[in-house]
RNA sequence: GCCGCUGUAGCUCAGUGGUAGAGCGCGUCAUUGGUAAUGACGAGGUCGGAAGUUCAAUUCUUCCCAGCGGCACCA
């Protein structure tokens, strides 16, 4: 039986429907049922994302994706990108269009207008876009050989587009959407009209400029961002998780909790404050216990250095623009942008012996780099910050065992912070960089090596390595979604090389070390804007500026607050204690909204009784415990989680 | 660095072409109250900096600095 001329489509469940000639998703969806028809958005054909409207014209596996999937907010979102696109066409006619893809949480689109929107502007684009769903126009597939699209949106004045088509190869078919007066080049897929998307489940957020093609050398296009979602619901939900967010923002948090300010005349450079350098100093000891547990040996080299030494190392081409300098003595100094050249003067003034490899030097390294004005961000991103920086010198076949236990170390001072979520990228070669490709591939096979034998899950992160060797970096995530590089594992032949480091083998040779840079933390500074944004502020006792408040009911109890404050700092609790004439009331909102995790109340039976009425941050419930009690709890939870 | 927005008291913010206001915080006094705000009084500001327009600028204009949102950058 030979029945050519019937298509046949495969469904999930295994079910075969056939017709006689092309059909088109939304038949198929609407065979099916009005219900999917209606929450149809594209159809998966043998794979690939189709429009509902594409005829099928040959026997396929098939599966219709409806706005319950994941892949359709996808859709959804890039379908909102061109309705975004339309609107600001049909409001700015002389507006070039240029690209707008579907992001994480909603959309964007890049505009080309002399000047940029407003603020306003958004307002009564966003009641246009409102418009063009209720018009719910349908969204056109078409094909168009690549020539005649260039020519198409040349003739229409969209040089930008015509500029994306050039590039694309000739010959090749272009695909271009219609909705309304609005044509844009397009991958697709898309819906099937405008009316699709909620009118109330999609905001515009913001405008920022963007450089076209994503290159500072090109002009400035004007960028609009939209959020966009299944239901009104979801969005509601998203801007109430931005909200959220922003409270955990480590720059308010900061102020809030007196932990540390920025001034303009230091602009990105921290002043830390008591409370916020308590929780520095805590990290640093953790951090400085740890290391020697995995046999660091800490050392610490100068501020400055003479230019010469960053010209040897390779810095003074490669970093120049990012390095302050001091003229003194006739010479030109460097403030030190990161800690390696030092690190290598320190292993070359040493006669080392294969046998005293590998050789692991720490230093806490106070570092400063000349940032872009716009790249600064409070404690994430600033001009000057200690690393948790090491350099592992060892011969190359140590590289892996150092990796693997380097990786072990990383993920438990991680947990010990409460970090169990981390992400690992592998960078390989920059274009710019130093060293031959020999050198380059016998680093990155190194690492690859050693990352997979450390069993942890890693992205490639192409041509983004160090310009000395390929990375690895550990990236942790802010409470606004930022993505924030904080540990580093970077293989390096190259400064070994450059700065004429060796040891001697058991042949009794000079040999090169392979140089390991690591860090954990990355800087302490970012560090600890990422842990006052993942605690909301509210530090696990080991770190807490302040352990513990001690007050009194009434002032009555003034002496008794003084010996129990008294017998906390003795155990060495950061303890403080409030003798104010205010209310307990009073007094127990303010150390709450101060974060400060445990409260002790004493009133007349607890003075009598030699109790404590504890109160624990988040938690309205109150224990009365003996005081003696009370304070080896404290004690015992003010451990650092590697001395428990 | 680029585009846009912002910059007023310690903090959060209002306001005006005629040299400023609130709440919290701070100080003093009163109050001694059992777990998220007791009351009264008081101190505190060259309105980010410089120049210009104006009889008069914190307010308008220009430049600079810093912060914020993006982009680029993050060795």
């Amino acid at each position: 039986m030979n029945k050519s001329a019937d298509i046949a489509l495969t469904l999930p469940d295994g079910s075969v429907r056939t017709y006689p000639g092309p059909v088109t998703g939304s038949t198929l969806a609407s065979d099916i049922g009005p219900g999917l028809a209606k929450a149809a958005i594209v159809i998966m054909v043998n794979g690939e994302q189709w429009d509902l409207s594409r005829a099928i014209e040959q026997n396929s596996d098939v599966a219709i994706i409806t706005n319950r999937d994941d892949d359709a907010l996808e859709i959804l979102r890039h379908d909102a990108a061109h309705i975004l696109a339309e609107a600001v066409q049909e409001l700015f006619p002389e507006v070039q269009v240029t690209i707008g893809p579907a992001i994480d949480n909603g959309f964007y689109y890049d505009f080309a207008r002399p000047t940029p929107f407003t603020t306003d502007d958004l307002v009564i684009i966003e009641q246009r876009m409102v418009e063009i769903i209720e018009r719910d126009e349908d969204i056109i597939r078409s094909e168009m050989d690549r020539d005649a699209a260039v020519k198409f949106f040349q003739d229409m004045g969209e040089a930008y587009k015509a500029e994306l088509i050039a590039a694309i190869p000739e010959g090749q078919a272009i695909t271009l959407y219609r909705q309304g007066d609005f044509i844009d080049l397009c991958r697709g897929p898309h819906l099937p009209s405008t009316g699709r998307l909620g009118k109330d489940c999609f905001k515009l957020m913001k405008v920022a400029g963007a450089y076209w093609r994503g290159d500072s050398n090109n002009e400035m296009l004007q960028r609009i961002y939209g959020t966009a979602w299944r239901t009104k619901k979801e969005l509601k939900a998203y801007l109430t998780r931005l909200e959220e967010a922003e409270k955990r923002d480590h720059r308010k948090l900061g102020i809030q909790m007196k932990l540390f300010h920025f001034q303009e005349e230091a602009a990105g450079m921290p002043f830390w404050h008591p409370n916020g350098w308590t929780i520095y100093q805590q990290i640093e000891t953790y951090m400085r216990r740890k290391q020697k547990q995995y046999g660091y040996q800490e050392i610490n080299t100068p501020q400055m250095v003479d230019r010469v030494l960053w010209e040897k190392s390779g810095h003074a081409d490669k970093f120049n623009e990012h390095m302050f300098t001091v003229e003194s003595d006739n010479r030109t100094y460097a403030l030190k942008p990161m800690n390696c050249p030092c690190h290598v003067q320190v292993f070359n003034r040493g006669i080392v012996s294969y046998r005293d490899l590998p050789l692991r030097l720490a230093e806490f390294g106070s570092c400063h780099r000349y940032e872009p004005s716009g790249a600064l961000h409070g404690l994430m991103r600033v001009r000057s910050f200690v690393q948790d920086d090491a350099h592992i010198f060892c011969s190359e076949d140590q590289i892996t065992d150092e990796c693997i236990t380097f990786c072990k170390m990383l993920l438990e001072v991680y947990k010990d912070f409460g970090f169990e979520d981390v992400k690992v990228k592998f960078s390989d070669r920059p274009e710019i960089r130093a060293g031959n490709d020999d050198v380059w591939d016998k680093a990155e096979a190194a690492l690859i090596a050693a990352v997979n034998s450390s069993g942890l899950d890693y992205s490639l992160n192409p041509g983004e390595g160090a310009f000395y060797g390929p990375k690895l970096e550990f990236v942790l995530t802010d409470a606004i979604g930022r993505d924030w590089q904080c540990g580093t594992f970077q293989v390096d032949y190259v400064l070994p090389e450059r700065l004429d480091a060796h040891y001697i083998g058991t042949d009794n040779d000079k040999h090169r070390p392979v140089m390991l840079h690591r860090a954990i933390l990355g800087s302490f500074e970012r560090f600890i804007g990422i842990l006052i944004e993942e605690h909301a502020g509210r530090f696990p006792m080991w770190l807490a500026p302040t352990q513990v408040v001690v007050t009194g009911i009434t002032s009555e109890q003034d002496d008794y607050v003084r010996s129990v404050y008294e017998q906390l700092t003795t155990q060495g609790l950061r303890a403080e204690m409030d003798l104010r004439s205010e209310k307990i009331n009073y007094k127990v909102r303010e150390h709450s909204h101060a974060k400060t995790p445990a409260i002790f109340v004493v009133g007349a039976r607890e003075e009598k009784e030699n109790t404590v009425t504890v109160r624990r941050l988040g938690s309205k419930q109150q224990q009365t415990l003996d005081l003696t009690d009370a304070i080896s709890n404290l004690t015992l939870e003010s451990l650092a989680p590697d001395q428990r």
